[in-house]
DNA sequence: CCTTTTTTCCTAACAGCGTTAGCAAAGTTA
DNA sequence: TAACTTTGCTAACGCTGTTAGGAAAAAAGG
């Protein structure tokens, strides 16, 4: 009876044509230019086909972004299991998240919603708890470690989010003609004007 | 010879028509649903009749964003008047800055391209200098009366708006749950860490 | 092995989109 | 009144996401 084994397997692998097509169209011609269609005719189905696969196409898009999320939060690990110290650690987690950002630009569009949409991302993304989890127990560690250790860790975690987004989505946008030292003393100066906000 | 005048006139208002058609739609629908033929139905035109005002369904769009940022320069230019110190300017033009992104949701996203958008928005967007160039004069004058007169002012102001855009675009995506009084601690909490790295 | 049922997968369409070519009507000028 | 310019329309092109309905293939049951 391996038969229906086989057809779930079988399943898996056009499902995962689907999304591995979805993402060379991506990487090849941009988010705003992947349509279903060309994903159809890459993996050499008919378009209903995809629609056996994913509910619509926002959820192919979706799985994007749970997988940046992955990513990120793996870089962010290994970064921190590099330094001893949380302050250095959430330094050195800085410095790894702009270079996820920049080194994956298109995770990045997915992840952050070619513009702040679905306002319920959250409950899609369960990967974005692993995230920022992993964020916050380092930020709690900085704070333990400072002379203020009621300090809210959320509410930390909640500003080194923010201004590193901010710094990177508005370098994205590209208003700044700013160079590659540039910007890494913008970053150096706001996360260190973070961490000793910490102590 | 009046003719011309008038019609100069009447052209505008088309225009005009145009514009209020699409804000119109865009406060009622949402800025995604937004498009040509809805606007054409709305001022009772033919759709290619819209074509003789706008290149293209963008630069209507792009009217809007340029229209977002003078009502934020000026608003921050009424907050700024309102305080005596540069640091307590930089720290009402924030409070200022929130409160029109959250008013203005639609302008916020327009003016920060739906997802990071054209590389390009400087060139489209000459407002956007008025509203840099007034942001950072106010930093100059906090630095220049603290103990670092040296400090790159285009530097801080990168970092300033970086902590503002990242905040305001982490709350609007929606994934934190935070309260009225968190986000206000967190803002406080922000630009008090940079107004201090100032000085 | 043949029939019945289920699954798979396609063609074709619907309703919408931005954009433009080409033409008729109206307005302006001489 | 005739020639010219401007205005504004219909209709189309080539896309888009999504789905209804049926044909072909595969599996299950007798």
């Amino acid at each position: 009876m391996g038969i229906a084994e086989r057809r779930i397997r079988q399943k898996e692998e056009v499902r995962a044509a689907i999304l591995d097509a979805a993402w060379d169209l991506i990487t090849a011609e941009g988010v705003h230019s992947l349509s279903i269609r060309k994903i159809a005719d890459a993996i050499e189905y008919s378009v209903p086909v995809i629609y056996d696969h994913f509910e619509n196409k926002d959820a192919i898009l979706l799985e994007f972004t749970r997988k940046g999320f992955v990513i990120l939060r793996t870089d962010l690990e290994a970064a921190k299991s590099q330094c001893e110290t949380a302050a250095d650690q959430l330094r050195e987690m800085a410095v790894k998240y702009w270079e996820f950002a920049f080194n994956n630009r298109e995770y990045y569009q997915l992840m952050y919603g070619l513009g702040m949409p679905s306002c319920d991302t959250v409950k899609k993304v369960p990967e974005l708890q692993a995230y920022s989890g992993l964020v916050i127990s380092t930020i709690q560690d900085a704070i333990l470690a400072g002379k203020n250790p009621g300090t809210n860790a959320f509410l930390k975690f909640h500003t080194y989010w923010s201004i590193m987004h901010g710094l990177i989505s508005i370098n994205m946008m590209g208003n700044v003609n700013s160079s590659e030292e540039m910007n890494r003393m913008v970053l150096d100066d706001a996360i260190s004007g973070f961490i000793s906000s910490l102590a």
